[in-house]
DNA sequence: CGTAAAACCCGAACAGTGTTAGATAATCCA
DNA sequence: TGGATTATCTAACACTGTTCGGGTTTTACG
């Protein structure tokens, strides 16, 4: 089971798991901008050099974080049962999303709330053949949510139309579920309504709207 | 037209501005935490010592540049036509929130990309009294999407059921806005699709959905 | 083994930051 | 004009990210 890595490989990825995780803790608890490399140094009874034999820079780390996040997202998208019907499927992956955020706020906020940070990892640079959704060989999250629209189209529970095809769906729900996922992670203390129900009710309006054909 | 405002008040008025101008310029090119209060005195050839007349400190000066965001969302807001039909005053009033986010991505990243920073001032702090839409009072976009979502109400183009009332439904409308923007800030250049058509149709679908009953 | 090389970690320094206190210059009002 | 108030600056403090050079430990090889 245990990889054939040498005791230094398995030292090395210890630490260098210790510096993720004090950073993470220290960004859900203050932010990430307020993130301080001597004080993650600090916490691991480390001299904040010592640190950039793991991480290049305070902006690699943060990077790092940030694929972290998008991991458990993973995990929350991944854990949604896909025996389901296509459309109660894509609900549920919405509801999952939202979920997400709401019992990992200051995840999700930072892991959208990155200026260009993120998701520089995931897509080449400067590639131009984003022609359909090869995004999703970078970005296995999208990549679930691109397999199940679409294959909510072939079930017919949604209609494509003219310029409204697999990509642009899949844009709307993602929209629809990151909307109530930004809102809720922000103004959940604020805002009192029942979150869990309207989320589901928002979600099935529109994967049925997606079903039926609108006039114009 | 002028107020009465002594020179000295015109002034102050006038390097506050500058101050705000400069600092938000300066956000726009590297982001809100790479803001440099050192960098903005150098901008107005003030010593950074200078600045603390205007602003008690960075946080409020962020905080002041972020109320101006709100501001200049607003004008996108209320340049919509009240007179159009309740159905499709709130499917423009959806896709002016859109356009701000497109047009000014990093306005709207920062504006909504604030950790807790932000409506702390629209919001009085510890107000547990927050039952139906006093938000309003405090936060004039708000207001107006609340009203929108009445008057759509009282005209029958949308329907409520238990649990799922004014809050809710501006809640939803709002979340899919507020989703599609914010994909469209971060993921502009990557995600090549026709957004205005494709956000005008999922709005259509979601206002549509409102105005039917979903079984169950 | 023993030794060279690589990996690891640290102390000190540099340039930059937000912020404050005290001194100085500019403005207003009598 | 003088005197009081306001606006601004200089200097400093306590931080920050980052780099450089030198020790110390661990590995690899003959």
């Amino acid at each position: 089971m245990t990889d054939d890595t040498t005791p230094r490989e398995r030292r090395a990825k210890r630490t260098r798991k210790a510096i993720l995780d004090t950073a993470m803790q220290l960004i859900v608890e203050k932010g990430p901008d307020k993130l301080s490399l001597r004080e993650v140094a600090r916490r691991i009874d480390y001299s904040p050099a010592g640190l950039y034999e793991y991480f290049g820079s305070k902006d690699e780390l943060v990077e790092a974080a940030c694929s972290e996040a998008d991991r458990r997202l993973g995990i929350y998208l991944n854990g949604v049962d896909p025996a389901l019907p296509p459309g109660d499927y894509l609900v549920e992956l919405g509801l999952a999303y939202v979920r997400f955020a709401r019992e990992n706020p200051e995840h999700f906020l930072f892991l959208f709330g990155n200026r260009e940070a993120n998701f520089e990892h995931m897509l080449p640079l400067e590639d131009d053949f984003q022609t359909d959704e090869d995004w999703g060989k970078h970005d296995p999250n999208f990549a679930l949510l691109i397999s199940a629209v679409q294959r909510a189209i072939d079930a017919d529970v949604i209609q494509t139309r003219a310029g409204f095809d697999t990509l642009e769906i899949a844009y709307t729900v993602w929209a629809l579920a990151h909307g109530m996922a930004s809102l809720q992670a922000r103004y959940m203390p604020h805002l009192r309504l029942n979150y869990a129900a309207t989320d589901r009710h928002a979600m099935r309006i529109m994967i049925a709207g997606l079903g039926h054909t609108l006039p114009e």
